[in-house]
DNA sequence: AAGTGGTCTAGACCACCGC
DNA sequence: CGGTGGTCTAGACCACTTC
């Protein structure tokens, strides 16, 4: 608990605006002192208090409006965030070993369900792929991929073997939007199979889309057994990382 | 299609950057020109050079080293993130009824997992509640809340018939850290019951911890019929809001 | 000692808004 | 028109790492 060195100046003023609107001397909507204002009010450069409103705007507490002024954003976030990290990372950052059984890769004819959420016609070919991902050899996570072959022409004739159908993604089509929906189901006898679990317990499926410039990229089902796999995260309301 | 203004020259350089990266030219783990070396390059001021590496940085993209320089991020944004809307105004949105039964309000001493959870001593007196939240008259949330008085005091005293417990915390005790854990469970019959639900279908619980100044508020466990409740979520990846 | 990123200053020009 | 935020410059000092 040595003294601290004095946070920088950009951060005590953000400090200083979170303070005021959590006290609620600061009500959303309220208009805050302009940036020349606070300039002179704390002796701070423009290029300083402008860094910090900026950041404030960025992380949502207040709304800035060029030639008009910046303002408390209205309440609270209502809406938190979680995380959803990467699988092979996660397990690996546990220390555990991480394998992946790339069990089908082949072209299909999208039924119904698929097409819609592939966007394209119903019986447009798209690829498929089924991988078992394993955490210390144990299932811990069932794959059923479909993706868009316009987007990801070259998919099917990759070796899956040195790079999982999900790493070639990310690494070769970067996304800008995504979707998630997390479901709670219970497995069929095939996937219970596939994830070596009892059939009668449930399983987390986190189903998942990608788009790129509009079209969609790939869709994703994963199935997790609910007894090895929770999504989990802890976030710091102000934008902070935790460290620990 | 009119010729768009051009953009900002730290964005022109964010982009200068990603789109080296994206093409492999700067792969993972190398390092970047120094800052006075982009500024010489690209003619540009130092701080302008820094505005853009710093929020390169704040998106994970590259990692930068004070005395020793910047690099190309080992692992592309291998997270990513759910929103987890407040589900009364997530109903209401959605232009269905919302209704909130409290069921039970009381004071009980903590029990293991809760004291744990709480950051109490087991047997400590805390405050319990339990909520079965509706839409159109259809449970789909079964709130099992406990609070930690030494946080919220005055907890207990409220008439939760105008404000349920979740409103009157967000309203009066802002959180600044958060935790959620996503299971997928089966219910137990009393649950069910009270959820009017089948006993053999799964359930959603997602369990959540606030803190405040390091002290931990409350403990919620929110259970949601699978068949009535989906986590989901739709996201830009730039940060952008998606509007639509 | 030389190089790096982290921060800060005191100016500046611009587009935009509201009057 | 004056005020606002958005951006940019050309310097500066500092703590830190590497040699």
């Amino acid at each position: 608990m040595a003294g601290a060195p004095a946070a920088a100046l950009y951060q005590q003023l953000k400090d200083f605006v979170v303070r005021k609107i959590q006290e609620g001397v600061w009500q959303p909507g309220d208009r805050l002192p302009s940036e020349s204002e606070l300039v002179t009010q704390f002796g701070m450069s423009r290029m300083t208090v402008n860094r910090a409103l900026r950041e404030l705007s960025e992380q949502g507490r207040i709304v800035r409006v060029a030639g008009v002024g910046s303002f408390v954003a209205e309440d609270k976030p209502q809406s938190t965030l979680l995380q959803i990290a990467n699988l092979a990372s996660e397990i690996r950052q546990r220390g555990h070993d991480y394998r992946c059984d790339v069990l089908v890769v082949e072209r299909v004819s999208a039924a119904l369900e698929v097409a819609a959420a592939l966007d394209v016609r119903t019986g447009d070919s798209v690829f498929h792929t089924l991988c078992v991902h394993r955490e210390d050899g144990v299932p811990v996570q069932l794959e059923d991929r479909y993706v868009n072959p316009a987007m990801v022409p070259q998919f099917g004739a990759q070796d899956f073997a040195q790079l999982q159908p999900s790493e070639y993604l990310v690494r070769n089509v970067p996304f800008d939007q995504i979707e998630h929906v997390v479901d709670a189901v219970m497995p069929t006898p095939e996937q219970a199979a596939l994830l070596e679990m009892p059939v009668g317990e449930p399983c987390l499926l986190l189903t998942r889309r990608t788009w790129s410039r509009g079209a969609v990229i790939t869709l994703v089902r994963c199935l997790h057994p609910a007894t090895r796999y929770r999504l989990g995260s802890r976030f710091r309301a102000d934008g902070h990382p935790l460290n620990g």
